[in-house]
DNA sequence: AATAATGTGGGCTTATTAGCCCACTATTAA
DNA sequence: TTAATAGTGGGCTAATAAGCCCACATTATT
């Protein structure tokens, strides 16, 4: 149950961050040199394959110039 | 820089949780109860000591009954 | 006064990210 | 055809959260 839930939430993040990326035509090693996230862990991040903590996140924001709340902007049921 | 940068939305983030939660009128430890966080650790959250992961950030969104969006919603310089 | 609740901080083990690098394949551009 | 770019996945070490528990001081509550 939270186990999948918590999978769908990393899922819906990942696709939220490939969408704002590819919104900017910015390719994994491109957004890479904005940000201080190597461009092989944004795929797994972008896959929902790794539960990225706050500082990775605020990394992301700037690489993608955008508030952090921006990167939580998807449907997700509330429960 | 960046690492004080990271410090400040540590703090800000934690600020947001800590204002929610006593919007709520929750303790720690009763906030604790409706998420799968532990009391103390949410302490040292809104105190910006710790850098939580996507999975605690969606589980402190359903002890407060929010989405996750919304523990994001702070002021914090764009750069 | 006695009890319960609260905030705080320390410690512990295990699991996982951070922060790298490398290699391979497929696609695009020169 | 050749070179460059892109996505993907594996591996590595060190740092850190997760998930606990406990103890203490302070502040309500009864």
């Amino acid at each position: 149950m939270a186990v999948e839930e918590a999978e769908l939430f990393l899922k819906a993040f990942g696709e939220r961050i490939s969408k704002l990326r590819k919104s900017k035509n910015l390719s994994y090693r491109k957004l890479a040199q904005r940000c201080n996230v190597d461009y092989s862990d944004i795929s797994k991040i972008e896959k929902g394959l790794i539960k990225i903590q706050l500082p990775t996140i605020l990394e992301l924001a700037k690489g993608l110039d955008v508030h952090p709340r921006d990167l939580f902007d998807f449907d997700f049921p509330k429960n």
